[in-house]
DNA sequence: TTCCGTCCCTTTGTCCGACAAAGTTAGAGC
DNA sequence: GCTCTAACTTTGTCGGACAAAGGGACGGAA
């Protein structure tokens, strides 16, 4: 009969498993950096003993995971997993889940009403000069629905940069990368919508400056509500984001 | 002379990245439904007339990205993205980018009262069963600290199912799985901690049952104090989240 | 000496074929 | 009808192979 534990289970998993995890417990832990190089496959032959091929595997996983990256000559380093690359997979998995837009909404009404407090108390000369730019370039294509859906979507990021917050920022993400392919429809149908997101992009970008709160809630409110009262002209708040919102993702994702 | 524009530019990317963006279209815009099956190896070799390697390789990558799985056959098929397991992938990053604590908090105060807020509103009978069955497993394992710990971190995710956000749920989940680790510190630290958690979960549970919004957010502000506090008595807000944080998130996802 | 082009080597992406282990299916035997 | 066994399938891994592309070294021209 089985006395004390003699033994521990035996951690059983695939070969190209265990090379990915080998290579990310590295990355993770710090012995390897960000722009490290890993070595090449033929390297990692030797190292791990196993076949090429079982290193490709390997490979692949971390490569999709965004823990490792090949630069221009194809080589293999670590690097910082890109944070719009990761909301595009979260995004992908809310549209998978068939998420209405009602949550969207009102996930979005926290995160980027959160956003703006810590812009307004924390963003610096530099933040306000790029949304001093956005700002000019959203004026200059006010009446280019899909030139300015980007240009809200670009404004909207960079209140998150100002926030200072990462956590934020990337929290943020996913929700806002559905949220941009509605914007172009919206402002295309809505005659003032334009003008209006502009307007809104100005005084919230003089609040941050004034480090007024109470303006930059305010406006972050009016703001959403716009493009709520704009979306419920062309569909239902609960109906579930649309799979075509993927192709506005997967495009993104590859530029 | 090029006259107008004849030619497109043609989409150069390797074979495996192809098979598997081909089969993330199919999942993606619906032709694959989750839990339908994706066929075997084979049949993926017939079908795109590549290698087996090469297909074996596009595989790992929608593995990763959990747009497809294997059964306990090892068969693949289509399913939904866990957000557990993307969480994880968000927190590594968070890990590498050197988030401080004090990025977590903040986001996590924003975080954590939304999702109060939905449940106070939403929260089905359902919901509010899991939590008490959940305050019942906290109570008996009050003077267990990792145990606790690990209730804690149900406890919220309860809370935000409860909401009945998902954008929210998938949100907030990132920044809580880093946190997880700091509350068995915490609470082995602090003699009052374990306590104090429980109840806090208490009244939380009250202030969903009687959709008392105002006490939902008061408590749960109070709840993410009393980690701050405990917090500050090992660390400093502004110390970067650690990398041992990631064998718990490592652990969790193998489980 | 510096710049440039060529040749060679390395590396990656892909292919072919093979085999053991584990799971599945079909059929024999009761 | 049920069980047990013997094929058959499928996956994970291996070894080797080759074309294309990039990098580096080498030598020659300005």
């Amino acid at each position: 009969m089985p006395v004390s534990p003699l033994f521990r289970p035996i951690d059983v998993a695939p070969a190209y498993q265990k090379v990915a995890e080998a290579i990310e417990r590295e990355i993770v832990n710090g012995r390897i950096k960000p722009g490290d190089p890993i070595g090449t496959e033929h390297d990692l032959v030797r190292q791990f003993g196993v076949n090429r091929s079982t290193i490709r595997e390997g490979i692949r996983v971390l490569e999709e995971g965004g823990l490792i990256s090949r630069d221009s000559s194809r080589r293999l380093h670590a690097c910082l997993p890109r944070y719009s690359k990761l909301a595009s997979r979260l995004s992908r998995a809310l549209v998978l889940h068939e998420v209405t837009f009602r949550e969207l909404y009102e996930a979005s009404m926290t995160l980027e009403v959160a956003s703006i407090e810590g812009a307004v108390e924390r963003a610096t000369e530099a933040n306000l000069a790029e949304l001093d730019d956005n700002l000019a370039r959203s004026e200059a294509v006010v009446s280019d629905p899909a030139a300015l859906a980007e240009c809200d979507a670009e404004f909207h990021v960079l209140v998150a940069k100002a926030s200072q917050n990462r956590v934020l920022q990337l929290a943020r993400e996913p929700a806002a990368q559905l949220f941009y392919p509605t914007t172009e429809m919206i402002v295309t149908g809505v005659t003032e919508g334009g003008p209006r997101l502009v307007a809104a992009h100005r005084h919230l970008i003089d609040a941050i400056r004034r480090h007024d709160r109470e303006a930059g809630v305010l406006w972050t409110r009016r703001h959403l509500q716009d493009w709520r009262r704009g979306f419920e002209k062309i569909a239902s708040l609960d109906r579930s984001v649309e799979h075509m919102y993927m192709e506005h993702a997967q495009a993104a994702r590859h530029r």
